[in-house]
Formats: structure tokens, C-alpha cells, sequence
DNA sequence: GCTCGAATCACCCAAAAGTATGAACGCCAA
DNA sequence: TTGGCGTTCATACTTTTGGGTGATTCGAGC
């Protein structure tokens, strides 16, 4: 792309216009700097982002053991009936079978679900699953 | 850096020489362009050299405790691909978090993911992580 | 050279999940 | 008795997931 566009503008040059050399060479330097540059600029990109995305998800230290701890249940406001969807949900059930299964509607298990995520303090049914094990709420 | 040669290139031509506006813009242009090339480039060039470094040996000092049981990764055909997304899934990532991670399409990952399900059989991404975790594909 | 599979990505569509808000109802304790 | 809390449900909306199809590239093996 660089190289047609390069080409392109000095022969417009060339032909429309008169022959200016040091025109062409400023051209072709900032072209090869900004090439450079973006390059640069390219690596760093990916470097950083590979960072984050590195340092990020190593963090989470392997539990041992998994030691249900009942205690954690009221420490954080886990009520019974919030701990019972969570219990399907780790089962791999999707909202509308723990719904069947509770004789509830498919919003309530919503608004459950959404409220463990809160307590929980995360953002998906994956993520609730495995912090909860790793408080030990489940089995 | 692009900014300051950009700037030094019309100043000069503005005081020694004359104002020739289509000049400046031509400059622009092409140094626009060559950042956008160069950051692709860039981009392209790190993924390039990840794949060839990454594949075989980043893999090894997390496999001591990610593959205890590689024999099911073969009788499930489950590709080295599809595994890396099935380790990130099951740490909670989002398919939008896996693409950015892998430096993936997210239409890409949807597509590996599908192919995990349907190679261990389930339906949702909270049984391919159970049932993984079963069959030792995971820590 | 040709085939084949993996890997990548796109587009489309439907279902599931998640978010926000509001609103009932009952229970219980201050 | 009043206020808080748990439970239930609705409506509306956005995001995420899952499923299907097809295209491309690339490398390995025949």
C-alpha cells in the first residue's frame, strides 16, 4: 500500500508538476519513519495488551483443597433460596430448567441469579460457579 | 516522533520555500497511511512470531498441571486450538475476552467452542467445563 | 500438483443470559 | 404498625451464547 502510494505521488510529481527532489525525499523520509513508527507502535500494541491478558488471568491463586465453609453463606448474604439456584446452576442447568425444576418462573431465577452475581461479586454463571467453590458453598 | 517530522516538514517549506498547501497534504497522507500500514504490520508480525513461539514452548510449564490426561485430548479429537479456548472458558472468560486474549476473531472462537461442545456433548459452556474437568482435559 | 483438515473469519438467526426497574406479598422484629 | 428483607414476578432492554453455513488460507501428506 505504502509502496503504490509512494510510487503514485512522485509521479504525479513528476509529470503535472516539476521535478522537485528534495520534495520527493522529505516525502519518502516521513514515509519510512512513520513506517517505522508504526511498527513500533504495532509491537508495543500487542505487547501490552498481551500483558494485561497475561498478568490478569494467572492471578487466581489454585486452591488446594476446596473446604466447604457454611459460614461464608452468611458473611455474604447468601440467602437459602439464592444458594438453592446456585446449587442448579453449578450443575450445569440453564435458568429455565432451575426454573422447572423450582416450580418458579424463569425471571425469578433471573433476579436470583443476577443477585448472586452481585454478592458474588462477578459477572457470569462460569465465574459465580467457580468462586463459589472456591468459598465453599458447594459441594 | 511522526508528529515533529510532520510539523519540521511544513515549517521548512513554509519559511525557505513557498507555500505549496497540496505538498503538505500529500505528506499527510502518506505518513497517515504508513502509520496505519505500519501499525498493521506490526501487529502482524508480533501474532506471526507468537504462533511459531508460542505454540511449542509456552505450552510445556503449564502442562503439568492443566493436561494430566492427555489421552482423552486425542480420543476426543480435541485440536490444541480448541483446548487453549476450552482453558480460558473455563476460567470464566467471556467468548469476547478469549478472542482479545488469543488475538482472536470472536466469530472464531464461537466457532471452536461449538466444535468443543460438540465433541464432548453438551449443550452450554458450564457442562463442557464440568465434564472437561472429568475427563482431566483441565487443572 | 492435489486433497484434506485445521484454523480463521464472516454472516445470519435464535435462544439464553444478564441488567435495570418496578411492584406485589408475607414475615418478622423494632 | 411500620420498615426492612426475602421471595416472587413482570416488562423491557442489551449482551452473550449457541448453531448453521460457507469461504479462505495454510500446511502436511499422498
Amino acid at each position: 500500500m505504502l509502496g503504490v502510494s509512494y510510487l503514485l505521488i512522485v509521479y504525479f510529481q513528476y509529470r503535472l508538476l516539476f521535478v522537485q527532489h528534495y520534495e520527493s525525499l522529505y516525502t519518502g523520509i516521513i514515509a519510512a519513519l512513520c513506517c517505522i513508527a508504526g511498527i513500533w507502535a504495532g509491537v508495543e500494541i500487542t505487547r501490552k495488551i498481551q500483558k494485561k491478558s497475561e498478568t490478569l488471568p494467572l492471578v487466581p491463586p489454585e486452591k488446594d483443597h476446596l473446604v466447604p465453609d457454611p459460614s461464608n453463606l452468611n458473611h455474604l448474604n447468601i440467602s437459602p433460596r439464592e444458594h438453592e439456584v446456585l446449587v442448579l446452576m453449578a450443575k450445569g442447568h440453564s435458568n429455565q430448567e432451575i426454573a422447572e425444576q423450582l416450580f418458579l418462573s424463569l425471571n425469578t431465577i433471573k433476579t436470583h441469579a443476577s443477585n448472586i452475581f452481585m454478592k458474588l461479586d462477578v459477572q457470569r454463571r462460569t465465574q459465580a460457579i467457580q468462586k463459589a467453590k472456591e468459598l465453599g458453598l458447594l459441594a
